[in-house]
DNA sequence: CTATAGTATATTGGATCCAATTTAGTATAG
DNA sequence: CTATACTAAATTGGATCCAATATACTATAG
């Protein structure tokens, strides 16, 4: 249900509309897993719960349609995207080819402050026991990683590849025992950007993003049968 | 001026709203180079334009904008999103990244009518004298070329890089020899597909895309200095 | 003459209302 | 009892109106 969206977005500038607020929560609530594939998202229900008409919705949800996010079928609604076991590998199969790229270009120019910023999301995300959080530091840790590329547009595609398929990784990560993996794969990917060797971090993103991938879709097919 | 929209988005489809329509229209203009960059598109002359409120023109920008070919501002406007030459440089990088998986993927598996397809454009292409056509038969080639790839969110991907830098590659064409070229790299392209020739399809469309990529930044750095 | 304050206009953001369509429910024929 | 036609409710799409903000313009002080 909708009216159970945890609505953490408090402007996040002096320049966000209504739309920008909506959109953010929205966008927050569907990569977080906290809205069922396939449910339709009521215009109305959500202008409710943020006491507000149903327009700046209605804009809010053809960005996330634009992002691939809702699906839309005009005079039934728009409903939470939903992902077939090949299409999340096919995603996974262009973020190992854009992540390794990325990490390639980033570990040369990658500055102290990024390499202490990643160490210490890195160990956070080791540490930390509330699977809720694994999906955020995972992506603060990838991200501060990559920050020094050079590549704008880059790390804007890699974010909406990780947005499609975010909810399905969390899923996992609740549930199996990817998250020990994760966290040596990670320490290794760090080492390799400390001693700025670039051919090692990019051999292992490239397969810490091939085995998540991999895992996931093992999860996936496994439950679908079960 | 928006008024000088030439608008020949028809309904596409049975199922499209308003807004689609203004959507496909706009991001044409656009992409075609029909409207200034940085120019502001007033909501209220492109209602008047389609005869209708400003509600469908407002959904069809957060569209836009979400997909990089607008910049808006708050209480101000939106605009024709502008790049700089490096940004322009990153996307075609990263086209030659993406494009050259595609097209290692696609040889392979391409079907006869493919093949025919591909070469039918090709001809069209080169024996086109219109240069508003070339960006048209450009991209039927390529994505006769990638459609079977079996990777719909890298053809999702690349269209939307395609999109952004579009506009910069016909004024180009339009004023310099790149057409002469671009004949010759589609020829060596398809003729490597022919004889399913993976690894000389990849070289070339890598090739390919980096030389117009290159020519193109040439060419705006002049225009700039000129 | 220039700079600044203040006002009027234009433009965007959002709310409310109406129209178009779908969906659920009901009655009726077979 | 089932299937179909019809009606009512719910929902989305769009139009019109109002509010918030920015921009252009004017007047006035210096």
């Amino acid at each position: 249900m909708a009216s159970e969206l945890n609505l953490k977005a408090v402007n996040l500038s002096l320049t966000a509309s209504t739309s920008d607020v909506i959109y953010d929560a929205l966008r927050d609530a569907i990569i977080r897993g906290e809205m069922a594939e396939g449910e339709t998202i009521r215009q109305e229900s959500v202008a409710r719960l943020f006491s507000v008409s149903r327009i700046p919705v209605r804009e809010a949800l053809k960005r996330l349609e634009a992002q691939g996010l809702v699906t839309s079928v005009r005079y039934k609604g728009v409903v939470v995207a939903s992902m077939s076991p090949s299409e999340i590998e096919e995603i996974f199969e262009f973020r190992g080819l854009v992540e390794s790229k990325l990490i390639e270009y980033a570990v040369e120019a990658m500055t102290p402050e990024s390499l202490e910023l990643a160490k210490d999301y890195c160990e956070a995300f080791a540490a930390e026991t509330d699977p809720a959080k694994w999906g955020d530091l995972n992506r603060l840790f990838h991200s501060a990683l990559y920050r020094d590329s050079g590549r704008p547009y880059y790390l804007e595609i890699v974010q909406g590849a990780n947005d499609r398929v975010e909810r399905y990784v969390r899923a996992q990560l609740d549930l199996t025992e990817g998250m020990a993996r994760a966290k040596r794969d990670h320490d290794a990917i760090l080492d390799a950007c400390f001693k700025r060797d670039a051919r090692k971090a990019v051999t292992l993103t490239a397969a810490h993003i091939h085995n998540a991938g991999q895992a996931l879709i093992r999860f996936l097919r496994e439950r679908s049968e079960g």
